[in-house]
DNA sequence: CCGCTGGGGGACAACGTTGTCATAGTGGGC
DNA sequence: GCCCACTATGACAACGTTGTCCCCCAGCGG
């Protein structure tokens, strides 16, 4: 294997002009459309026409440019959006990666931002992307806004919302069980003994965490335990804002023998902070993640699969594209929970 | 808050052409180019006219195609490539994230792709990637074949490599300092009395297995222990393969007291296979990974930062584009030993 | 009244491709 | 020898923008 010397593909000549059709015509002396035929495939090129073009694309680097093909053909520009919350979370990474995987099998690309729980940046992100003309459009919603999209799911851009629904247009979503999820939980503790019963969940404007106070709520009560202002703390949520709660619920006449966390980041929380502490309460948590089996006790938890979550978005969004037009379309894929020690502790 | 009834933004009607500038400008009563200078904020339009246009831009849901204009410019389309191994792993979805992060900084969107280690998926996205025009490309190696790149290169589209090196073009490259993580790691394991130190690593024609497999072995030679083939053993693994190695190791005549993990993905395999076993071997992990901390005991591991190896390639990226033509540079990153337990169990 | 200036606006070509249609040449059947 | 069918190829327009250049007209100084 020979290394390319710097005389080669070095830094150095900068913006030499890409090659077009035309000049690969040129060079092989044919006309531009021959190219164009050669490039696509088509028939009725000559053998050894055909191998004239090729060599000349070879020896020119010609690599046909996709921004003028779609311009000029009108239709897929072979790309969707994605929109989420942050890549570096791993239900999101998780996510992308389902999303991905199903997109290549149909042939596209994804594009993908992180909004970071901001609604512009999520409308800045998602108005780019449609500006790209991609196919479809993911999107995790940041906030409850989404009319903007409405001139853009007019124009034909189908949408697809995950994990949340958007506030204020009719579209297909696809949702986790996040009700019945958090009542299974609070029942499971509830059949070991427990009566105190904590809950710690993300800020309530975030529709997720909210489902799944409801969930608490109604699972409280259906244990015939009550719901306790008390022993519920919504986010945001830091390392030192659940330090702090532990420590409240804790401390309470009748102290929490049980806590239920709202989602993974927070249940980590919990684990760091009652890293070390003797007494601890159990503990169940929504949404799995790895390791949580290897800690001991392992971890409880309300699981669901990211990658069910993107397959199920991305093959909604490519049924759309199929042309199914259908009235929009709401999804919710279920949970299960997943019993490892922490939430059978009993009170 | 109303909510946009099926009348609206319905599924329904497909396939509306989208309003052009042209449709913009009939409306307004105006010419196409006034409308481009309206939506390029350019001077030389009067107030009253601007306003005409903008409200016939709001009628129409008229959105620019960014495609159109970049075919136009010639310039910048304003993307940047990624190809990775897996957005799934963690690590990967850490890079992502940096990279996004400063492409966003710099108005870029990220197009990313993953290879899976194949490298003609690799190859295939990145070429894709180029003709859709990105303005650079980041690349996590899957093969050792990139001589495919060197028109592009040529052409004017500067390429970053991360983690690994490319196997045949000259180009920058950021990547970890494997060789001396592993060096300290053995290191780290002799200074506690281990003499029977064993190597799992991931398949050796992958560059950052083969480096801490060599400096495994430099720490070896160091440390006067010696290096001794049966201790080692390449992958590429599965959670069985580890078990099964693991057993061997334990059952020779001198058994290993101590084991390097190659990657994060063998550290987990590693754990696994050791759940709930007395006579645990001492155990120090390449790469860092959330909650190492919390298992008992906590685990040690060479921790190196996936965002400083995004942030760093993107940097490099982004001063080819601003026209740094220097040589190509290589950048290693450093790492460094986060002892936590698992990995200060004397002999 | 003339010429000049400058602000506001438009006509037109071009970016790189592909769809449509036309044409030159070739061979075969009568 | 004539017409037809067919293959191989090319000319040209068009996709939606933007860059270049040009024009019109109001206002102003002389």
């Amino acid at each position: 294997m020979t290394t390319l010397s710097p005389s080669g593909p070095v830094a150095g000549q900068r913006k030499v002009r890409r090659a077009t059709m035309n000049d690969v015509a040129r060079l092989a002396g044919v006309s531009i459309k021959t190219v164009s035929r050669v490039v696509n495939d088509e028939p009725g090129v000559h053998p050894s026409t055909a191998e004239r073009v090729l060599a000349a694309i070879d020896q020119l680097g010609f690599r046909r440019n996709l921004s003028a093909r779609n311009l000029r053909r009108g239709s897929s520009t072979g790309t969707i959006g994605l929109v989420l919350e942050d890549v570096g979370n791993p239900f999101y990474s998780g996510v992308t990666r389902a999303v991905e995987e199903i997109a290549r099998l149909r042939g596209r690309q994804v594009i993908s931002g992180s909004s970071d729980e901001d609604p512009s940046r999520e409308r800045e992100l998602a108005l780019e992307f449609c500006s790209r003309r991609v196919d479809g459009l993911l999107i995790v919603p940041a906030g409850l806004q989404h009319s903007y999209l409405v001139p853009e799911m007019r124009a034909g851009t189908p949408v697809v919302f995950l994990d949340r629904p958007a506030g204020d247009v009719v579209a297909d979503t696809v949702l986790v069980d996040n009700i019945g999820g958090t009542v299974e939980a609070v029942t499971h503790l509830a059949a070991h003994g427990h009566r105190r019963i904590a809950f710690l969940g993300d800020a309530p404007d975030i529709f997720t965490a909210n489902e799944r106070l409801r969930g608490y709520r109604e699972g409280c009560v259906r244990a015939g335990i009550g719901y306790h202002e008390e022993l519920v703390a919504m986010g945001p949520h830091d390392e030192s804002s659940v330090r702090t709660t532990l420590q409240r619920l804790q401390s309470m006449r009748e102290p929490a023998t049980a806590i239920v966390a709202g989602n993974n980041r927070i249940t980590v929380y919990i684990l760091r902070a009652l890293a070390g502490v003797a007494e601890r309460p159990a503990l169940v948590g929504f949404d799995d993640f790895e390791l949580a089996d290897l800690l001991s006790p392992p971890v409880t938890v309300i699981a669901h699969d990211a990658s069910a979550l993107g397959k199920a978005a991305t093959d909604l969004l490519f049924a759309r594209l199929d042309g199914d037009n259908s009235p929009p379309r709401r999804v919710v894929l279920p949970v299960r929970l997943v019993p490892r020690g922490s939430g059978e502790v009993h009170a």
